[in-house]
DNA sequence: GTGGTCTAGACCACC
DNA sequence: GTGGTCTAGACCACG
């Protein structure tokens, strides 16, 4: 489990372990079935309250992606690699629409949007490429 | 002065009218020496509290966007249409570079990206060419 | 708003405030469009911390029964009667189901079952005409 | 000794063990007299702690269902069937109550919960029939 | 004024 | 040991 806390985020603490977490399920770094660190071992580990760590958790269990296995801790659910994907891409999509509609009204053009993509996408090949 | 206000927008209030004036600046929709409407009178016509518009205003006063005419209002300044566009063009920039940055981190292939914002592009042409 | 809390209930606090609210708004009291009390108020009004009351909130925002209008506080939001009926009927539905099959595991005949339910309408019947 | 321990049932473990056993005794699938599992054993079939296994039978010895034979284990009580089927009758009509409570509370009508009933009801029967 | 986040620390039930 | 609930109180952004 490599979490990495940004404090400087403007996304809460909680969120940006939720989010994380998701994304580990989704990417296949965390299974199904695997337990999660308990509450007070990650809240040492990121140095945050306990209360926050619980949250997170606490909002992986009401969208199915962690169970509870009572007395003992939480564990990645079965089906959750499914319900990270999907909650991923459309996660992803919702942002993408907003930002273009924000776009094509301060009339940015179609072509420089996606000229624009491109630029990001392939600074972010050559990053890869480099490291 | 065209202006929608989404309470359901996560972003503030008084940062949407900034951001919203900001584009009309930079499409030219909204000139310099222009005036723009009184506190009070804006606050009216979107139904918000005036300290949030009057808000909205100090931040583009800060940003040289709009000048004071001491005892008549504020005026689009001079220089302000070059500030909005480089501006506008490095806001939805860099909002972009970050949504990548997190799509390609959760594995989401650049191929997907760029269908992903060709359909948006295509929704929203056709939305238009309807209305 | 009338909200009671029962400390000798086995369900959370919070839980019983959540609950109490999805009712009032399934059965009309508190219409959509409508105000709920600010966290401070009502944590005044039952006596409990406000976080207890924020957490109630939360839940119910999540299941979009609220909605939050910044700075201002919560709102009924206007489509919380059809969900907070749906919700209702759906929980009161599942626990019945797993009533009836631990019954029936527990070789109770569906005849005592339907019999135990008509004398127990019966009863708040009773009750109410009593009252 | 057919039990079936669910770990989503919000019941703890040991309480769904105490029960199980219960109705068992009380429909005559568990004789007076007869041995229960000893704790580790049932342990493991179950594949749950022994903590909690010794924790049912702890309950169940406290209501006199359960008796210990010093060296030998636990076995069922002479008067236990007796006990067993009042307090399967007590405990299911307990939750019905509460049940109804709720329901009429949020204007669900008498007739409403009725149907319900006989639908489960007969969904059940039909499943016994095809299994 | 409003809600939202976070910390600190207590107590509980369960395994 | 585990998570869950609750309290107390601080700080922040928003309107």
């Amino acid at each position: 489990m490599f979490l990495q806390i940004d404090p400087g985020d403007a996304a809460p603490i909680y969120e940006q372990i939720a989010r994380q977490i998701q994304f580990a399920v989704a990417s296949g770094s965390l299974a199904p079935g695997e337990m999660v660190p308990s509450v007070r071992e990650l809240a040492r580990q990121l140095a945050v309250n306990p209360n926050t760590v619980a949250r997170a958790y606490r909002e992986l269990q009401s969208q199915g992606v962690l169970d509870a296995q009572r007395g003992l801790g939480l564990s990645v659910a079965a089906d959750a690699v499914e319900k990270c994907r999907q909650q991923r891409a459309t996660w992803i999509r919702e942002r993408l629409i907003h930002l273009v509609g924000e776009a094509l009204h301060a009339k940015v053009s179609p072509r420089q949007l996606q000229s624009m993509l491109q630029d990001i996408i392939q600074t972010h090949s050559r990053q890869e490429t480099q490291s």
